[in-house]
DNA sequence: CGCGCGTGCTACACTTTGTGTAGCGATCGA
DNA sequence: TCGATCGCTACACAAAGTGTAGCACGCGCG
């Protein structure tokens, strides 16, 4: 699968508006699970896929090459790891972790509501 | 398709890490791009598909029914609107926009360089 | 050397998701 | 009552993801 380019047309947006080429990339199924996996340190293929509890190789790798063109992970003596364009990336999806229990605990709220 | 639940198992956590849920539910083809799209203002149906360039009624539906149930987005006399917790979301989506149009730009240089 | 081991990655058949077009029933103003 | 719009659904096709198997390579070891 190609990468989205901004400036050029990309799912949302003829335009290719930047916001709009980051989402299709982070939009496919465990682009940003892979990133912040591996944000904690850097892992090799194996370690990676173990870390990502089911994910199939072929789609890790698919995104490790994505992920790589888009100039947000690279290869580094330990596997694979964050550029620092990445790692600014994950400084701003990290607040996204306490929203989620924030969020998790909404849902909970809900369900024990509707529930018996 | 169900939405991800914190606290059952989901997409890379069988423990349904709360964060991994979210990547489940924002992974989906466009559920960001609708939050974005939504959060300028409140939109009915047609208009939300008009802002989003190109999506098909079947995945629009169902990704607002979706960020509906994750309450994330709900009803209201325009249409749909974002929740408070949506909103908070969006907050934290927002900074993309800004990083995105760097990493836009980082992309470009890469492509020069290879260039002819 | 030759053996087993771990590692990065690919093949392939199958399932799930998303696309694009058409169109239905409800509502509303003229 | 007509048509214009709106929210949404149907459906056939295309694209993306899954799961299992296994290949090629390098490394240490007897």
């Amino acid at each position: 699968m190609k990468i989205p380019i901004p400036g050029k047309p990309v799912r949302g947006s003829r335009s290719g508006a930047p916001i709009m080429a980051l989402f299709d990339l982070l939009g496919r199924r465990w682009a940003m699970g892979v990133l912040w996996k591996l944000s904690a340190e850097p892992a090799g293929f194996r370690d990676l896929q173990a870390r990502c509890e089911s994910i199939s190789p072929t789609i890790l790798n698919r995104r490790l090459k994505e992920l790589r063109q888009a100039k947000l992970i690279d290869r580094c003596p330990r596997g694979y790891c964050l550029t620092p364009l990445g790692a600014e990336l994950y400084g701003l999806l990290e607040p996204l972790g306490a929203l989620a229990r924030r969020w998790g605990e909404a849902l909970a709220e809900e369900t024990c509501e509707g529930g018996p």
